[in-house]
DNA sequence: TCGATGGATCGATATATGTCAATATGGGGG
DNA sequence: CCCCCATATTGACATATATCGATCCATCGA
C-alpha cells in the first residue's frame, strides 16, 4: 500500500491528497483505536496480539479485528503472523509522517 | 472550552482522555475540514470568512458552517465577528498540541 | 486426523455523519 | 423601518460506521 504525505500547509491541499490524509487522521479519530495504539506501544516489546486487546478494551473479537484492520489500512500498525497469533505493532514512521503533515509554516497566523 | 492533551504514549491512555483526543483527530479526519484548515492558513493574513470558503470547496453555506462548527468545537479554528462577517483563523497552538499527543517515545518499537 | 484457539469475514442493526433546502438570526445600509 | 447579506440552526435524508453473533479459515497440539 502507498501512503502519501501531502502537506496541508504548502499551498492549499488538493482534494485527492486531502482524502488520503484524512483517512489516516480519521483512523486515529476514534477512542478505541487511539487506545489500541496506546496499548500496542505500551506492550512489552512494543507489540501484542489481537487477543490481548479484547479484554482491556472490553470489546468483542470481531470488533477489535475491525479496528485493527482500519489501523492497518491506514498504515498505522503492521501485523506479523507467528503461528496462530498475529503480532501487531505501531508504525512510528507513519505517525511521524502524520505529524509532519500537520506542521504549520511559521507564518501561520501572522 | 477546555482542551486536554493527554498523551497517547505515556502509559495506556484512559478511555475518557481517548474520547477527547479522538474528537480533535476526528475533526481533522475529514477531507473537507482538512481543506478548510489549509484554505485558512493559505489565506492572506491567515484568515478568511465563511463565505470565501464555499466556492473553493464547492459546498453549500450550511455545510461549510457545519464543518466550521466542528473545527471550532475541537479548538482548531477560532472565529471573530467583524460586522457581518466572521473571520476564521487556524489555532496553530492547538495543532501543536495534537502533534505532541501523537509523538511516540523513543523506545517505541524496541 | 481431530479438536481447540486466534483471527478474519459476513450479515444485521443501531447510531453517527455529511449534505442540502428552508428558515432563523443579526448586523449594516438606504 | 425595511431590505440585503453573512452566518447559524433546523429538519430531512442518504450514507458511513461501530458493534455483535455466527461462521469460516488457519495453525498448533494431542
Amino acid at each position: 500500500m502507498e501512503f502519501c504525505c501531502a502537506p496541508v500547509f504548502e499551498g492549499v491541499i488538493e482534494e485527492e491528497d486531502a482524502v488520503e490524509t484524512a483517512r489516516a487522521l480519521a483512523a486515529l479519530g476514534d477512542p478505541v483505536r487511539l487506545r489500541i495504539v496506546s496499548l500496542l506501544a505500551a506492550a512489552p516489546g512494543g507489540s501484542a496480539c489481537g487477543c490481548e486487546l479484547e479484554s482491556p478494551l472490553g470489546l468483542s473479537q470481531p470488533t477489535v479485528s475491525h479496528h485493527l484492520r482500519i489501523l492497518r489500512e491506514a498504515g498505522l500498525v503492521t501485523g506479523h503472523r507467528e503461528g496462530r497469533w498475529v503480532h501487531y505493532r505501531v508504525v512510528s514512521q507513519r505517525l511521524d509522517e502524520i505529524r509532519e503533515v500537520l506542521t504549520p509554516p511559521l507564518a501561520v497566523g501572522v
